[in-house]
DNA sequence: TTGAAAATCACCCGAAAGGGGAATTGACCG
DNA sequence: CGGTCAATTCCCCTTTCGGGTGATTTTCAA
């Protein structure tokens, strides 16, 4: 069964273009291609495809904010970007939105085939470039200044095991110390933290990223 | 001039068939191959790798953190994480520590060698599956679906207390009920979470993303 | 209307958490 | 060389946490 799939994009010749590679009778199988996607909840539920390739930037509407309504319409719609954009902002309000996979332009024709397929196989193609602007995003998230508390490595150790669930006496087990030590090294770390308590400082150390995950 | 790289995969096996196909005199010149990643730091410096392919489950040290070693001796080394995880906990620890790509272990020789130049060109190569989860991760931070744990609306709320750093006589305070019932509530929300104090439900609450920030 | 959750409160009790103080060791620094 | 600081251990002590048991009320859907 031939995967049935609507395309959204307002370049004629390269939704043209797209439509002849994609629709080969055998994997694919298209079923409309728009030039905007103003009416793009009436074509889902029209076609029911089980793919979706859509553009970006397309006037009167943004594909993203297509995305989000057929997501919220037909949740398990897979939905493709297919952009020339790789800004920040771009990528990452599709990546909010509930977008499957997020695909350059510049993909050659065959791995872009090879992507849509992996997306209807439940994977989430990017292109290598996107994914290196992903990449960043964590990157800069987690090695932000874990100094600015001026925690040492032994409590930023200690931080890490109270933040798997251990106990006074499971931390004392792990880091061959006594429960004394590890009470002790765990009172600094609140006074380092402006916290009063373990809880908080859990809190504190996730939401700030102080430790990875 | 050949991309330089070293290997560090503890299973024998799979570590020399790596070499056979990375060593192809031509792309890739693999300058070592190690079975732990214990002296990752001295090795890098001693061979000044382009590239580093990296296990993450290696005895005696993980992958993870000889990646933040090697990333703060030498930034502009490329590392690429290679590994059958692919769980979250794993794979955000690793994009967090400056990973340059994650590939799965399933991945064709032929995709791998592709994915590796590609890393060597700025890209960040991800398996799709692994894609998946950063999905799915961002997809995640705009609707959360607290419900997975089937929390009652009171039950949030006080987690949400606890959360904040207060402790049962405060959550009281706010809820306007007594101390015992904050300790039913919360003894339900633990038996509900699969955790047996209330640190490890923070935790479990934030890196779930049950609550908000 | 009846029954199942949810929410509420109480009591007992042991274990854990956390505050305070005091002391030793070792490393590093001027 | 002495001073500082992180890491460590031990003591005191009180409060909080969390398990177990049991009970009442409220709410909501069948």
């Amino acid at each position: 069964m031939a995967t049935s799939l609507l395309i959204f994009e307002d370049n004629n010749q390269l939704r043209q273009s797209l439509q002849a590679l994609l629709d080969d009778g055998e994997f694919f199988s298209v079923k409309g291609a728009f030039e905007h996607c103003l009416e793009a909840e009436k074509e889902v539920l029209q076609h029911q495809p089980d793919l979706v390739v859509m553009d970006i930037d397309m006037p009167g509407r943004t594909g993203a904010e297509a995305l989000r309504a057929i997501k919220s319409l037909r949740p398990d719609t897979r939905i493709v970007i297919y952009t020339v954009f790789d800004d920040d902002e771009r990528i990452f309000e599709c990546l909010c939105s509930g977008a499957d996979g997020y695909l350059l332009k510049h993909t050659p024709p065959a791995k872009l085939l090879g992507a849509l397929q992996e997306a209807m196989e439940g994977g989430s193609p990017m292109s290598p470039q996107v994914a290196g602007r992903v990449f960043r995003y964590f990157r800069d998230q987690g090695q932000q200044q874990a100094d600015a508390y001026n925690l040492s490595a032994r409590e930023k150790e200690i931080l890490q095991y109270l933040i798997k669930g251990n106990s006074y006496k499971m931390i004392a087990g792990h880091c061959f110390i006594s429960t004394d030590t590890v009470k002790k090294h765990l009172q600094n770390i609140y006074i380092k933290l402006h916290v009063s308590c373990g809880t908080e400082a859990v809190a504190k150390a996730l939401k700030e990223r102080l430790v990875s995950f």
